[in-house]
DNA sequence: GCCGTTTTCGGCCCGACTGTTTTCAGTCG
């Protein structure tokens, strides 16, 4: 049965509050549920694709027994022991658990006093889908600058998975130090386009904005503003073990601990600080404990972006062309200080357009990428070309062989085949590049299916490259698999895929999906010097 | 039900806010 994190999620819950209403189970029992369930949620894989490869030990919080309990769920459609401990409680009770502020007492409660539907709380906040990295983004930014406005405000940031560069975002938590914390929350309160404020204590607010986002702010004293920023960033797996080895040595950590900085807080356990997008709890805690945190790569190493989408006419594009000039890019490229750049349009459809137009319009092209190049920028040549649906390119190598690169991507047929499709593509020498591998389009496409350990144990040993791609709901590889295929020594390149010039400035989305696989310069081939890529690339100096 | 650089048994993060059941349980992050 094909269930989403977010629905396996919502089961497990069912069957704590059901615990919980029943009195069956310990606290600690029905917690292990609610932990499982948010574990599962915040999973950046499907947790019904690690079952399918064996790997559901990979979520913390999954012992045998729940580990049994997803492999009927996913078998069957649902679990025996599940539907016993259900029993007897009317569906609007799992309903209302969506509600904020409603937990399993309440709508028990609830349900007694005949409430059937949920019409009847359409005041309440329904608990909505999470927003895509980039646009939370740039929403926090904007009230960021506000925070920095009032002068009561000694410092903010952002938190939560918004600080951790999660792929989405749930709501927007700020965090800010001020020796008034009241003043500065009245501020907060009063900032333009809340339609409501949930609650408003004397360091902390939750507001509504008229987009309906969450956004939340919490203040503290400079004293200990290090604590709170490291306990509201999480995550929450995070913060749970920190405390456990925090009693162990005798200590009890909150937000309210004296640490005026991160780096007083962790300094009391004995640790490194870990960089908030690998606080996850997969293995930072112990690489800061013994001081062996890896430096990830950073966006100011990036010296170049070779997936750009040009205006240049295209006869019959296979896909979406750009929107603005190669010469335009060429600059805004430039203005990011970048060493080189890649052009990859899209080539003429191969249905439409035969195959010697194609080569034809590749040599035109060609000519035409070669007068850009600058002193103080390269431009190189290269194509988006497509992996069709028996595995073939859709450009022959004639025309391929005249690139300086050549990226290959599936568009279609995201089901069918995508193992034998990649490995066939990458066994072209003219392709040097995998675009958005997973195929993956946030809150819209999973990830497809493949045999991920076989692609990147070939990449590994032939030079191939893994795109990280930066576009906003991409973000494809996902990073638990940049992770994965790090182990096997695959190589990376993060690029925008912008077909806009103000898309180009997408890339640090991409460097934070690197960031959070824990990947190095030395695994990202666009953060590394010309001499060294093209030689990579084996790309020849025309000069 | 999960989990392990003192443990395969015996623990299990910590604090704020809400409502009203005036002392704390329920819920959240």
């Amino acid at each position: 049965m094909d269930l989403s994190n977010q629905q396996v999620a919502k089961i497990l819950r069912g069957v704590a509050a059901a615990y919980n209403i029943k009195k069956q189970g310990n606290i600690f029992q029905i917690r292990a549920y609610e932990n499982a369930a948010d574990a599962i949620e915040h999973s950046t894989s499907e947790v019904r694709d690690l079952w399918e490869e064996g790997k559901l030990n990979e979520i913390p919080g999954l012992g045998q027994k729940l580990q049994g309990y997803l492999e009927e769920l996913f078998k069957t459609g649902h679990v025996k022991h599940f539907d016993e401990v259900k029993k007897g409680l009317k569906p609007i009770f799992f309903e209302l658990l969506d509600v904020t502020g409603i937990g399993p007492k309440t709508a028990q409660k609830l349900v007694k006093s005949g409430v059937v539907n949920l019409g009847s709380l359409k005041s309440k906040i329904i608990k909505s889908d999470r927003m895509l990295l980039p646009y939370a983004f740039a929403q926090a930014q904007k009230i960021l600058n506000y925070l920095k406005k009032n002068k009561d405000v000694l410092e903010t940031h952002f938190l939560g998975s918004l600080r951790r560069m999660v792929a989405t975002v749930g709501d927007l938590d700020f965090s800010a130090s001020s020796k008034n914390p009241k003043k500065v929350v009245d501020y907060f309160c009063q900032m333009h386009g809340v339609t409501r404020i949930m609650d408003q204590g004397e360091n902390r607010a939750t507001l509504i904005l008229h987009s309906g986002l969450q956004v939340d702010l919490l203040v503290g004293r400079p004293e200990s503003y290090g604590a709170l920023l490291q306990h509201f960033t999480g995550s929450k797996a995070h913060n749970i073990h920190l405390r456990i080895i925090a009693q162990s040595k005798g200590l009890s950590l909150s937000e309210k601990t004296n640490a005026q900085t991160e780096e007083e807080f962790y300094k009391l356990l004995g640790m490194q600080v870990p960089p908030p997008e690998i606080r996850e709890d997969t293995g930072e805690i112990e690489a800061s404990l013994n001081h062996k945190l890896p430096k990830l790569v950073e966006i100011k190493e990036i010296r170049g972006d070779l997936h750009l989408h040009s205006n240049y006419p295209i006869k019959n594009p296979s896909h979406g062309p750009g929107a603005d000039s190669i010469e335009d890019m060429v600059k805004k490229a430039a203005s990011l200080g970048y060493e080189y750049v890649g052009i990859s349009d899209h080539p003429p459809g191969f249905t439409a357009v035969s195959k010697e137009e194609i080569i034809d319009w590749v040599q035109k092209r060609t000519k035409v990428i070669q007068t850009m190049n600058t002193k103080s920028i390269r431009v190189l040549n290269g194509l988006e070309i497509d992996i069709l649906v028996n595995g073939e390119l859709s450009v022959h190598d004639e025309a391929l062989e005249t690139l300086d690169y050549c990226i290959a991507g599936i568009h279609s047929g995201h089901r069918s085949d995508i193992t034998k499709r990649l490995m066939l593509a990458l066994q072209n020498p003219h392709v040097d590049i995998i675009s958005h591998p997973t195929n993956r389009l946030l809150n819209e496409r999973e990830s497809s299916e493949a045999d991920w350990e076989t692609i990147f144990k070939y990449c590994a040993k032939n030079q191939k490259l893994l795109e990280i791609n930066g576009y906003p709901n991409r973000l494809d590889l996902r990073d638990d698999l940049v992770r994965q295929a790090l182990k096997f020594g695959v190589k990376f390149i993060i690029n925008t895929d912008a077909h806009e010039l103000s898309q180009m400035d997408n890339m640090k989305f991409g460097v934070s999906v690197a960031r959070r696989g824990w990947a190095e310069k030395k695994d990202v081939v666009n953060a590394w010097n010309w001499e060294k890529l093209s030689i990579w690339l084996k790309i020849h100096d025309y000069e």
